[in-house]
DNA sequence: ACCCTCGCGA
DNA sequence: TCGCGAGGGT
């Protein structure tokens, strides 16, 4: 029997609605450490993995490993079923056709009850290597998106070029050409506010603007993303739960151009 | 070389954004005395006609007169890609086929640059002879917009009837009929709020409120219009840029209804 | 161009 | 906590 009771439906919320543009269906693997989902978008060329922490739940209880597939638009309706600070609890027997999604009012003698049918889902479990990175930025998640929702007016590719002392995101196009520099900074007031880069060699990498457009869907769960680069190696990107766990996307640099 | 750098981007953003629903394309005509846009909307009725003195640069530099073809609505895209604290500079060569806007954040270092292709646009310089005018309302830009707002409801005409103690605007269409009138009235504390009027001859007048709603897209430019009429004349629309410079309309009002 | 959502201020 | 304004998405 697997039962994770959240204290705010918001976070199951933001999470499905990060993930559900880019892909429908996946499984979520319950187990006593928390869910994670691992997914590719539907053009197979975005890796999404997920990591809900048992550190995440108010309550959590998962006796054996359980694994629901869902269909995330679906589940996203029934999640906006509830108040954003309404408990929800996700219920399943240990080998479910179901999911109960249940919302308690806090003060309020309110229930509601939604189950959803579960589908049977293949998907490999890909084992992710942790790698070496040449390069590790980490900056406010508002401002990465702002970059890409800019750049993205102008062509269908990003550029990114790290050295030493900046960061450099250019998109070329037809009507014009932008850049964005950026320069690690330390707030110190807040934290949240700096860019950091960690860099081991400089990297020269080009992603698809249609991919980091659905990543930057995320950008509500953490206020800092953290982006990891290597030549020629799909790079991270992952937004870190305050309460344990992450959402983490992996996107393979465009290649064929220019060399 | 051009060169204006903007204290805010904020200012040449509203200018932009209250142009570009009427006219598509137009040149920006850079002098040493700042920058000019003569233009006429896409029906060729509404004149718009727009000076940014040096003044409202916090740095200016032309070297010599060069003339920028610029399309509104991509120029719009890259000017929302700054913070609206950001500086802007706009900078451009002597022969120019591109426009460079700048934006620099005042705290941190972050640098973003997007260069606009250039288009060849004609377009005839008209002079505008400075005209008497039997009437002078300067009224807050607000309360100019609302009446028009209000009014386009009810039909495709405004009337404006100003006599020595009152402005009327009129609006009498199938559903039926709405008026304001507005005495003048002075308001020390607050002389922006004030509705003044300067009186030589009575007029009677009626413009397309189609027009006027494009107009209407600059109230956040300033506080107070400047609306001067004359019998058989177009009509000026001002907004004065409190920098230095403004935004004017010029719109002939319909003729040929019941006279 | 219009509608919806999120963030900030009262 | 509610309302208003701004920004982003369809």
């Amino acid at each position: 029997m697997l039962e994770g009771k959240f204290d705010e439906s918001t976070l199951l919320k933001k999470i499905v609605d990060s993930v559900k543009d880019c892909v429908k269906l996946c499984n979520f693997n319950c187990t006593e450490h928390g869910i994670t989902v691992q997914a590719v978008d539907d053009s197979r060329v975005l890796l999404v993995s997920l990591l809900v922490g048992q550190t995440a739940f108010s309550e959590y209880r998962c006796d054996r490993d359980v694994t629901l597939g869902i269909d995330l638009e679906s589940f996203s309706k029934i999640i906006k079923c509830g108040n954003n600070e309404d408990y929800l609890t996700l219920l399943a027997e240990d080998s479910p056709d179901s999911v109960m999604t249940i919302f308690e009012d806090k003060k309020k003698e309110r229930v509601s009850e939604y189950s959803l049918k579960l589908m049977n889902i293949d998907s490999e479990f890909l084992k992710i290597d942790d790698m070496e990175y040449d390069t590790v930025i980490n900056m406010p998640s508002s401002e990465f998106a702002k970059i890409v929702r800019d750049l993205k007016n102008l062509s269908e590719s990003l550029n990114i070029i790290v050295t030493k002392d900046s960061v450099k995101f250019t998109s070329e196009g037809e009507v014009g050409t932008g850049s964005v520099v950026l320069k690690p900074y330390t707030d110190m007031d807040k934290p949240e506010e700096s860019v950091n880069v960690h860099l081991d060699n400089p990297v020269d990498l080009t992603f698809g603007l249609k991919y980091l457009n659905d990543i930057i869907k995320a950008t509500s769960l953490s206020s800092t993303i953290t982006i990891k680069l290597a030549d020629k190696t799909p790079a991270l990107f992952e937004y870190k739960l305050d309460v344990g766990g992450y959402l983490r996307f992996y996107l393979a640099p465009k290649f064929d151009e220019d060399e």
